[in-house]
DNA sequence: GGATCAAACTATGTATACATTAATACTGAT
DNA sequence: ATCAGTATTAATGTATACATAGTTTGATCC
């Protein structure tokens, strides 16, 4: 390291990290508005990084920005909810089953494994937000197994999108004992390569995972967050 | 209309519509790099919408925005048309079942029905840019009628992406006249309310049609677009 | 003549000043 | 007092000037 600060990180791509994090946190509430100007001293740089990674967050479906009115951060709906986990069911099924067709070894697979021992660890301790962690590592490897670039930048982007409403619900609903079942399951059949048993098992796991959620949501008047 | 123009648009919507017409017409070839202030003069407008435009684009993966080295017209490979047909061909079928789910009135499905119509008209006159002009039409639609807002935007930028290849491969190949048949089957699966049969058709029209695609690039060595 | 280092250059990244325009507040007449 | 019309304001949209860093060029020494 120099002595003096090196900057490798362009303000705008610390911008971009930055207002991820500060949505996601909740710093900036769901349907809140925010200046650009107020954005740029918050982050200490000029409106211009700020105002390139708010256009950047609006391609993701984070915000919006609208004329005159600042970058409004976007609340997630139900219907909402409904529409990415139906995208992330129908994306994910094919990753299992796509990866089941290409033959990996015990080897390839450890990441998968390593993600479904970390939840069945979390779940003894009852420790959730390990859980969580857990959970989002083994869809972010499933989806990587299944070797589509493009799917495993959607299923990111859906990701990013239903965060904080996940944040609301971990702590709300039972321990996810049933989940565990099959994920190893789903990882059983890609090992097996058995596509069409990884693909069904793993989309009846979403559809399921979507009902509780979405009943979740209901049941508690959560409509938007 | 008022005497002088009214500026409706701002730059940096016009900017991203001109740089998108320029990329689909060929004007900016796959492969090459232009500089923010090239394209800037080419537009009449300052850099700052160009770059904006350019950073929209770059998240919808037409172009790559490099330091000091301007903007790339991102190329397409075969393995990204596989990876961009393997997206398109789940999220269509799922949008087909979606469809057929919501018991559409033969009035919802005139668009689906027209677009069919516009396909037997210019196949019959092998006109085949009307062709694909209303096969594109067909598949919006059916993803509009899936009534997911989300898979309508994934379908969109990934239908954007094989664009200049679609256009290539177009005066290559026979007349499809298999398509509009599993078209019209589609069709009636919907309007008869059959999911499964929505999707499993939609489905294997997609993955022949990716066969076909791919097999004439292959043939014909074309392996960037 | 070739290699090394430095200086100039070039194009993005960033800051700032300015233009534009929608919203708001104010003024004045009825 | 209310409404219409105008002026001010405030924030984005845009242009431009500047900073930064990588590349190329050129000069100098061996």
């Amino acid at each position: 390291m120099s002595p003096v600060t090196p900057k490798s990180k362009s303000n705008s791509a610390i911008a971009v990290e930055e207002l991820r994090r500060l949505i996601f946190s909740g710093a900036l509430p769901a349907g809140s508005d925010h200046l650009e100007s107020e954005l740029a001293v918050r982050l200490g740089m000029s409106r211009t990084p700020v105002r390139e990674a708010a256009l950047l967050l609006e391609g993701q479906g984070l915000l919006k920005v609208r004329a005159r009115k600042g970058v409004r951060i976007l609340p997630i709906s139900i219907d909402d909810m409904i529409e990415i986990y139906d995208v992330l069911t129908e994306l994910e099924s094919m990753s299992a089953a796509k990866a089941a067709e290409k033959g990996y070894k015990a080897q390839d697979l450890k990441p998968l494994d390593g993600a479904i021992a970390d939840m069945e660890t979390a779940l003894a301790a009852e420790d959730r937000d390990a859980w969580s962690a857990a959970d989002d590592a083994f869809h972010t490897e499933l989806v990587r197994l299944g070797g589509n670039s493009r799917v495993v930048s959607i299923v990111g982007l859906m990701a990013d999108q239903v965060r904080r409403a996940k944040a609301v619900t971990l702590y709300m609903r039972p321990l996810p004992t049933q989940s565990n079942k099959d994920h190893r399951s789903v990882l059983e059949a890609i090992a097996a390569g058995d596509a069409q048993a990884a693909h069904d098992i793993h989309y009846a796991h979403r559809a399921a995972a979507k009902d509780v959620l979405i009943n979740l949501l209901r049941q508690n008047r959560l409509h938007m967050l």
